[in-house]
DNA sequence: CCGAGTCGGTCTCAAAATGGAACCGAAAGG
DNA sequence: CCTTTCGGTTCCATTTTGAGACCGACTCGG
């Protein structure tokens, strides 16, 4: 099996892993959230190769997880989140929370703070049912709908 | 800038992708989330070549995110979860979320029920100080602690 | 109009990462 | 013994990548 091949496993998990899931991409969205928007500016910031950067916006494009649009003033194009790439958010920030506990021996270099409160942003794994936080050994995998597809 | 040195980056995002931000990395943990151990498991069920997969477990046992041990009977190895490694289900679970929500029409192709209970699992971001959940938008960066190491 | 600068974007090529498959030694089981 | 299975290594052709030169369109000052 080829790694292309993932695209089109019954999981929620790997799909999206094979649009987002390599060196750059996460990064750049990255960028995107902190107000990067013109392709000078992410080729600069990241150290990415140019025609690398054309490949990921273009592919990022192409999923609706970004819109290129000339910019409101100045001729200049733009690449910026749509609501799809908005909802990435929250797994930036799993990977900061993490990376916060293990990462950042003098504490965490950034403060993601809920503006107008004196609280911080925090992913919590939670059950929509009965409200209680969770951890990877409370959940059950059980078959859903996506995969009664196949007929099984 | 050539990638790795986005590892010395002060950013508690850029840090963690530098380890788990290639095409195989969270495949690999997506799989030992699901109970798979055994070297040439992970080999057959994600088609990797078998170096690579070497290399990207090697790399996760020596950042703390699997041990590897031989198992309780059988003389065989084993790749298993540490508690650094267990912390990092809430970024698949923050994919998933995603995943279900864009690339999954024909509706969840799993649940991730919390065992015991009707629920579901799912990632919230919320604030740690009023509980109200957030999305991008309510959210403003400030300098932490581990910025003014750097004297800012 | 001219020429310099900036913009997003493409092309080329050497270097690095990857996939695939053969190969290895150790252990297990007959 | 012999065979199978295990984790793991080595090899090489192919693919992906990084670096930077290059391109045409546009802007702005003169």
């Amino acid at each position: 099996m080829r790694y292309e091949e993932h695209a089109d496993e019954f999981c929620s998990i790997t799909r999206p892993l094979v649009v987002l899931g390599d060196r750059w991409t996460l990064l750049i969205l990255k960028h995107s959230f902190a107000g990067v928007r013109r392709f000078n500016a992410f080729a600069s910031s990241l150290g990415i190769s140019r025609s690398r950067l054309q490949n990921r916006l273009d592919r990022l494009v192409e999923h609706g997880i970004l819109v290129k649009q000339k910019a409101d003033q100045g001729a200049h194009e733009e690449y910026r989140l749509t609501e799809k790439g908005l909802d990435i958010y929250p797994v930036l920030m799993a990977l900061r929370d993490w990376g916060d506990t293990y990462m950042a021996p003098d504490g965490p270099p950034v403060h993601y703070r809920h503006h107008d409160c004196t609280g911080e942003a925090h992913v919590r794994l939670e059950c929509d049912h009965c409200r209680q936080p969770m951890t990877a050994r409370d959940v059950t995998p059980e078959v859903g709908p996506g995969l009664a597809v196949l007929g099984l």
